[in-house]
DNA sequence: GCGACGATCTCA
DNA sequence: GAGATCGTCGCC
């Protein structure tokens, strides 16, 4: 049995409806010419980025811009941003058009393309390390901002959303709680996770909030 | 035009 | 707990 394969209006929601629903899909990457081997990640970790006016903590809170356009164009594109002068992060675009909310995959597990992925992300590390972490997934992926804007539901596309090959996810198998690194609004529940998911990143959160 | 800071990660 | 490192956006 697979995770059911998500349609381009599974993701018309609601961020925060939209978010676990993509736990246990997979992203899959492409690369160009040399790591040209797909890498292909089960999505165990997510956050919710709401609309413009209804998230402080969201990039669209405060309308658009030439950065966050892509937040509002179609759902099931992807919004790539780069942050801390270092990282690339990889969010799904989701909600209706113009509406300006995406979902930012934080953690997943590396099914397909281990070498690949170990690759890219340099040195020696356990496996469950190597699409931990919001950027650290997007590295492993090989995922920059040429990506941004891509449609994860086009044929020809470097980057999808597949369905997942474990079926779907018992409510007992999802946690919540609020998101990580973020200055506002932080008591909205708006992290999913897969509990004991050993790919779910860990991270200090305040007051010691752990994933269990 | 300028400057503060960020949806991070690693290592100490 | 600091540092790496730079694009973005708000404000001067």
């Amino acid at each position: 049995m697979t995770h059911s394969a998500l349609s381009r209006a599974d993701l018309a929601g609601r961020a925060e409806a939209v978010a676990p629903l993509l736990l246990g899909a997979v992203l899959e990457s492409r690369g160009p010419q040399a790591l040209s081997d797909p890498v292909a990640v089960r999505i165990t970790e997510v956050e919710a980025y709401g609309s413009t006016g209804a998230d402080p903590a969201s990039h669209a809170h405060r309308g658009r811009t030439q950065r966050n356009a892509a937040m509002f164009g179609e759902p099931g594109h992807l919004y790539m941003y780069f942050i801390y002068g270092m990282h690339w992060c990889a969010n799904v675009v989701c909600g209706q058009p113009d509406e300006g909310a995406a979902v930012l995959i934080r953690a997943g597990e590396v099914l397909r393309g281990v070498e690949v992925a170990r690759l890219r992300r340099g040195g020696s590390r356990p496996d469950r390390d190597l699409a931990r972490g919001p950027a650290n997934l997007a590295a492993g992926l090989g995922l920059r901002g040429q990506h941004n804007d891509i449609d994860l539901f086009a044929d020809d596309s470097p980057v999808r959303l597949l369905p997942g090959p474990r079926g779907p996810l018992s409510p007992a198998e999802v946690a919540c709680g609020p998101r990580v690194g973020i200055r506002h609004a932080v008591d909205r529940p708006w992290r999913w996770w897969i509990v004991d998911d050993p790919t779910v990143s860990r991270h200090p959160g305040p007051r010691g909030h752990r994933p269990r």
